[in-house]
DNA sequence: ACCTGAACACCGTTCAAGT
DNA sequence: ACCTGAACACCGTTCAAGT
């Protein structure tokens, strides 16, 4: 058993944590480097031992982000859609950072699969899936920088009501695919 | 008639040209307010005459970039699509830049209005001219990612026909609604 | 009305060197 | 294997002052 260091070493999970709290307390745009690094107890170019830039830092945040649809039973559009959401909304932010990432080719979105999945039995399967990603991530995208925009005082506070709205878009794709369940 | 000035003087309409300039040739990443300045042969302080904030300038620039849609006559979804498609196209990244302009509410989408008439008489105009926004923004936005990702070298050239698949999922969001006319 | 000059408080990234 | 220290080439924004 070798002796413990003089100060305790980080792994790259433990900057992907770090990084989650910033992203929460500040926003993507306040998720700097330095800010993770000055968090650990870290020198900012330590951080480059443990990811080779910043873009695969963030993909690995993304990834994160998505865990919980991997573990995901959903099997209807709906469902799929309001999961995928839910874990974007679980953190600030969570739709850009996840839409670069993915969109860079740097992170997979397990909801597509899902999607895929749900619309089983239909010729536009695929076109399904594809169209609901974009859809999702660019409601939920929409919605947080209008969060922010709010937060700033910029816009008031929005008074439609987003879930029905969010239902509704997800059910104008679905009516376009035939014998689909609805459960 | 007075003197000319020394230096000839700069419009809000030039900064916005030297922006779409700058934004065309070194991509949003490169749109630094002291590289527009650089190009107009001023400080970057200049700028914050004519504009209060970065933010305020790149809604300029998006509105630049939706002009041709003002003049629309797209009657029809697809075809609407496709016109608000190629304005996006037309300016790199642009996805991207428009999308964050419209979603902070400092810049409007005439998109949204054309899809809502292309949706007249449908019970869920509003909600398929929603949807039809996020998926166009969405799609775009992921083509021109990838188009960098590819510059780059991280990702492959695409092999997929993405006229066809942008297509297929306009027509996916046009099959849910009822009696509208696919001419 | 339009702009300069200088400053402030930041960025991501590289790289030799330490332990 | 993991990190420090110092440096490089950048950022957006403010503000007094000039013409």
């Amino acid at each position: 058993m070798p002796a413990a260091p003089a100060t305790a070493r980080r792994t790259a999970d433990d900057v992907v944590d770090a990084a989650l709290d910033i992203l929460d307390s500040h926003g993507l745009p306040g998720l700097s480097m330095r800010r993770i690094a000055d968090s650990l107890d870290l020198q900012p170019s330590a951080l480059y031992w443990h990811f080779p830039n910043k873009q695969s830092l963030l993909a690995a945040v993304s990834e994160r982000i998505l865990a919980p649809l991997r573990n995901s039973h959903a099997t209807d559009f709906q469902q799929v859609a309001d999961e995928f959401r839910a874990a974007l909304r679980d953190h600030r932010d969570g739709a850009e950072l996840v839409y670069s990432s993915y969109a860079l080719g740097l992170s997979g979105v397990p909801a597509l699969g899902l999607f895929e999945a749900a619309a089983q039995g239909s010729e536009q399967a695929q076109t399904a899936a594809r169209t609901a990603v974009h859809y999702v991530l660019g409601f939920v995208f929409f919605e947080q920088q209008q969060e922010f925009a709010t937060r700033l005082g910029v816009i008031d506070a929005p008074s439609a009501d987003r879930d029905a709205d969010f239902a509704a878009g997800v059910a104008l794709l679905a009516a376009g695919l035939p014998a689909v369940s609805t459960s």
